[in-house]
RNA sequence: GCGGGGGUGCCCGAGCCUGGCCAAAGGGGUCGGGCUUAGGACCCGAUGGCGUAGGCCUGCGUGGGUUCAAAUCCCACCCCCCGCACCA
């Protein structure tokens, strides 16, 4: 990777930041400054990053995320608060365990995955055991966490599942809680199921080709011979039974007879396996091939047309039932094999068949869509020139084109009767209902193509039907968790309004699995709680972490924690000294434990990225509704986009998969703060891109700022210029939006104000000042390094410390503006003698001899009437109505003369924004005439009164002096 | 489809809430100059078009509208990205 290399003069300076950010990290350390402990003299603040899922290492992008947590940390400490910002692991759930497992079979992914990361390799055969992922990523975890500089307290750490009994206990309290609230309920679940391992395949218990394949409701359509044999039809589209014209099988295929719910069915091996898994009563009787069908007919049981049974080679006999019913008028592949046969006889003729039977087949059109013949299917084909039956993947394609097009925008025709005039969407569900009711169609979960196990078997659909959910459904809870959205605080605000539609959006979850690492289900132990539903509330255990996972210290052991003892502590219920018996745990400990909870809690912000919002961030509103009283809701929560690197995803098949620990070793911990900051780290749902090159040149940035700062503080003159009033100015309105950025945690807007914008205006007072005044360098080096110390507060630590100040930058206040030195007026008068400046500089372009500017100040009157028609304006006058007004109020010999000055100030609408008085411009601009001289490379310039001049060609305005070259 | 986020100059990207210092910040690239033995790094300048006085024209997805004034407000449309679940 090119960013890789450094020359050798920025290895040294590398080794440099490096040190400082150890010196300072172990001084944090020794001093416990990120420990805290409830302090009543203070207001707190609660921060969290959601625990990360300890499979790997941290990343850039994780980084990202939790970085502007730590910003929001050290930022909030800097204002005064006492800051809470603990962390602990996430090991509830399959992929930990599968990856245990596949390792166990000797997948060579696996080993590659844990060798990119650094595992050597007498180690890889420890990660066998699930327990030992946790033990070594969450360690992985810490280290990097502490190298970049997060300020944690890291006596609050803990991890989840029962290795952890102290919170599985904690986990079981939860859903005791919710069992006797009545928000946990048992119901039929459909999940992907592997028959010889017996288990539910999860994502990660797949190959990675068949992830993110769910199961899909279907509609089995029942076709009967005259012998009583059910076809049964598998479709996704039962609305087109309208227009069937014929049933197809695959004529090699050996079908079963089966007995299905008390009726002869011919189905494929797996329909008849899936049937049995989803309740029905599957029995074989006995086998048919499928070219036994053909010829026979079946009766549509919606139309009551009896079709022909005819040979197709597309149908997968071990898809769906292997049974097809045909629409050739609105299925691609239907139209395109119906054309076959008619134009191939000798086919029929292979199978016996006479051509007859397909003579009279035609489309039958049901659906009409806007843009399409009477055939949509036929238009399809048509325009991608598909021949064949054999032609899948512009059949697939054409197919998924026709079954938007006709989902969306179709409208079924007079042929569909009862259905007919009305949108295919709108009325699809009512139609399989219908179906259903009259027992001409079931409907089943499948799915929508072939899955396999990680054991190679092929998966299936099976209804589980003692599974546990949670009743997001439920209006009771939704209406509370919809309140506290209303409450909240959401970075960016628009995050409201997705909240609520969440809310309304979520359905009952089904929060139990087996076979996973987790919490057991207090009351029905086969299961394990799922790892979004154990993720809820434990921001609650933080303020518990410091005694429970510190027995050394507290003494408390996991038996401990009965019930009773989480209810005391969380919600103050029950009587102090009965729960100490109880539970053998000290009163004064439980007081304690008590009174620790009730100082943090409630969470006060909640970062996260964005891909929480639907689900884990959604379920932590429902969840504290359901369990704490009003005050102790969620009060806030933030997200960012993800990090990109270069513009791209971050992939390790793309080369530009960057681990924390290489970032932190490639550039340090500041620079990499620096850079994830400047990648765009405000607040928002928008991607921030990381730029390599970036990170490299902070090195030296940050590198460079303690060299200035150390050289320079204590320097410059003690004699004051009004320039230095104008920086000043600068400085403190800086204060004010930097803190108003950080606020909404817009945390690359406030960098770059408090740092690129001050250096920008530090340079320009440099150019105007020459050198600059002693006490304002001063405070410049002392307000930037504070604001910056939340984004790189090694750099800022060190530069704190060579210039004097102690302790801890960590804990040092952030800059109070001093209000009364922002001076609008005299930030415009600056910026006129920028424009000034520049239109100096673009007359001299075309006069490039000139020797001589004269810069003539507008006349006393057009002061006031500019200042007039601001007022006028201000009152809410558009432009030509204030000018208007602002005439009438001239005295009267003015007024002509005013009326020449309408179509100048129209067009140059900014006068206004930088007028001043007339003292101010004309101060202003004499006391730069050197400045304006030197940096416009002329030998003179000179500030003269337009009333001590005459014959002007050009009208000279407030704020827009007339110059002349000479 | 539903929900969300976007479309800005050669590229990336700010601005949009609160209309006017916006031909539009900041990077990058390119061109020119300085520095240097040379390269790199660094510094200065230029970078829509036209223009011998600070100007004019074109311009922020497309088309309309509101306004003295629109990248910014309103309406319609087109296009791109993300989520849509039992999974971390």
């Amino acid at each position: 990777m090119e960013w890789l290399t450094l020359r050798s003069n920025e290895k040294t300076l590398l080794d440099r930041i490096k040190e400082i950010e150890r010196k300072w990290q172990e001084r944090w350390e020794k001093a416990h400054v990120f420990e805290a402990d409830p302090d009543e003299s203070k207001p707190k603040f609660f921060v969290t990053f959601p625990y990360p899922y300890v499979n790997a290492y941290p990343h850039l992008g994780g980084a990202f995320t939790i970085l502007r947590v730590d910003v929001t940390a050290r930022y909030k400490r800097m204002r005064g608060y006492n800051v809470l910002f603990p962390q602990g692991w996430h090991a509830t759930g399959g992929p930990i365990v599968a990856s245990a497992l596949r390792l166990r079979e000797g997948d060579k992914k696996i080993i590659e995955t844990l060798k990119s990361m650094g595992v050597k390799d007498d180690e890889i055969e420890k990660f066998k055991n699930p327990e030992y992922w946790v033990s070594y990523f969450s360690k992985g975890w810490r280290e990097d966490l502490k190298k970049f500089g997060m300020s944690i307290d890291w006596r609050r750490e803990f991890h989840t599942t029962s290795l952890n009994p102290y919170y599985s206990k904690f986990i079981e309290w939860q859903y005791l809680k919710l069992k006797e609230k009545g928000l946990v309920g048992k119901g039929e679940h459909p999940v992907v199921w592997c028959p010889k391992e017996n288990k539910v395949v999860g994502d990660h218990d797949r190959p990675d080709e068949y992830a993110g394949i769910s199961p899909v409701e279907a509609v089995i359509i029942k076709f009967r011979t005259s012998d009583d044999l059910i076809l049964p039809a598998l479709t996704f589209r039962p609305e087109t039974i309208y227009g069937v014209t014929n049933v197809w099988v695959d004529p090699d295929h050996e079908y079963l007879i089966a007995e299905v719910d008390g009726e002869k069915w011919v189905i494929n091996d797996y329909m008849a396996r899936e049937l049995a898994e989803q309740k029905h009563t599957v029995r074989v009787e006995g086998r048919i091939q499928g070219k036994e069908l053909l010829g026979r007919t079946a009766r549509n049981p919606v139309t009551g047309d009896e079709v022909p049974i005819l040979p197709a080679k597309f149908v997968d006999p071990e898809l769906g039932t292997g049974i097809v019913m045909s629409v050739p008028a609105h299925a691609p592949y239907d139209y395109v094999a119906l054309m076959e046969l008619k134009e191939n006889p000798e086919i029929l003729k292979m199978y016996g068949l006479s051509e007859d039977i397909v003579k009279e087949l035609e489309p039958i059109p049901l659906i009409k869509v806007e843009g399409y013949s009477r055939i949509p299917a036929k238009d399809a084909v048509a325009r991608r020139g598909i021949k064949q039956q054999t032609e899948r993947w512009k059949l697939d394609d054409a197919t998924k084109e026709i079954y938007a097009k006709e989902y969306h925008t179709g409208v079924l025709l007079e042929i569909t009767g009862q259905w007919a005039g009305r949108k295919v969407s709108e009325v699809k569900d009512a139609i399989i209902e219908w179906m259903v009711s009259k027992g001409f169609a079931i409907t089943v979960h499948t799915l929508p193509e072939r899955v396999y196990c990680r054991c190679g078997a092929r998966t299936h659909v099976k209804l589980v039907s003692d599974q546990w959910f949670l009743l997001y459904s439920k209006p009771e809870w939704k209406r509370l968790a919809h309140r506290a959205v209303d409450k909240m605080r959401f970075l960016p605000t628009s995050l409201r309004e997705v909240f609520h539609k969440n809310i309304d959006w979520l359905r009952d979850w089904a929060c139990t699995h087996k076979r996973e690492l987790g919490t057991p289900l207090p009351w029905d132990k086969d299961w394990v709680i799922e790892s979004l539903s154990d993720s809820t509330i434990y921001m609650a255990y933080y303020t518990l972490a410091k005694y429970l996972q510190h027995p050394e210290k507290y003494g408390i052991r996991p038996e401990q924690l009965i019930p009773e003892v989480f209810d005391y502590v969380l919600l103050g219920r029950g009587d102090v000294n009965e729960v100490a018996r109880k539970s053998g745990i000290p009163t004064n400990l439980l007081e304690e434990m008590r009174r620790e909870f009730l100082y943090w809690y409630p969470v006060d912000l909640r970062i996260s990225g964005k891909d929480l919002i639907p689900n884990h961030l959604t379920f932590f509103i429902f969840h504290h509704v359901a369990i704490f009283p009003e005050e102790h809701w969620p009060r806030g929560i933030g997200t960012n986009g993800w990090i990109l690197v270069s513009g791209e995803k971050m992939s390790k098949h793309k080369g530009n998969f960057i681990l924390l620990r290489q970032a932190i070793d490639w550039w340090g911990a500041d620079a990499t703060r620096w850079a994830e900051i400047l990648a765009g780290a405000d607040a928002g749902l928008d991607d921030a891109n990381f730029e390599p090159e970036v990170a490299k040149s902070a090195i030296e940035e940050l590198l460079g700022w303690i060299r200035f700062a150390e050289s320079n503080y204590g320097k410059g003159r003690t004699s004051r210029l009004a320039i230095d009033d104008w920086f000043e100015s600068v400085l403190n309105r800086t204060i004010i939006e930097v803190t108003e950025a950080m606020e909404a945690t817009n945390y690359k807007t406030a960098l770059v104000k408090a740092y690129y914008n001050m250096q920008n205006y530090y340079k320009w007072y440099i150019k105007r000042a020459g050198e600059p005044n002693r006490d304002v360098l001063k405070r410049y080096i002392e307000v930037v390094t504070l604001m910056i110390a939340p984004f790189a507060p090694h750099t800022a630590e060190e530069v704190w410390e060579r210039i004097g100040k102690e302790p801890f930058i960590s804990t040092a206040r952030w800059p109070e503006p001093e209000k009364e030195k922002i001076n609008p007026e005299i930030e415009r008068a600056e910026e006129l003698v920028r424009h000034v400046l520049e239109d100096i500089r673009e007359i001299r372009k075309f006069v490039k001899d000139a020797r001589k500017a004269k810069v003539i100040i507008a006349a006393e009157w057009k002061y006031n009437f500019v200042s007039r028609i601001l007022e006028k304006r201000s009152s809410g006058l558009d432009l030509r109505r204030a000018i208007q007004e602002a005439i009438k109020d001239l005295a009267s010999e003015h007024r002509k003369s005013a009326g020449r000055l309408v179509k100048p100030i129209m067009q140059n609408p900014e006068i206004l924004s930088v007028f001043v008085k007339r003292e101010v411009e004309i101060r202003a601009l004499s006391e730069a005439t050197e400045f304006l001289a030197r940096e416009s490379g002329i030998d003179e310039v000179e500030v003269v009164l337009e009333e001590e001049v005459q014959a002007l060609k050009k009208t000279p305005l407030p704020a827009k002096p007339a110059i002349i070259l000479e």
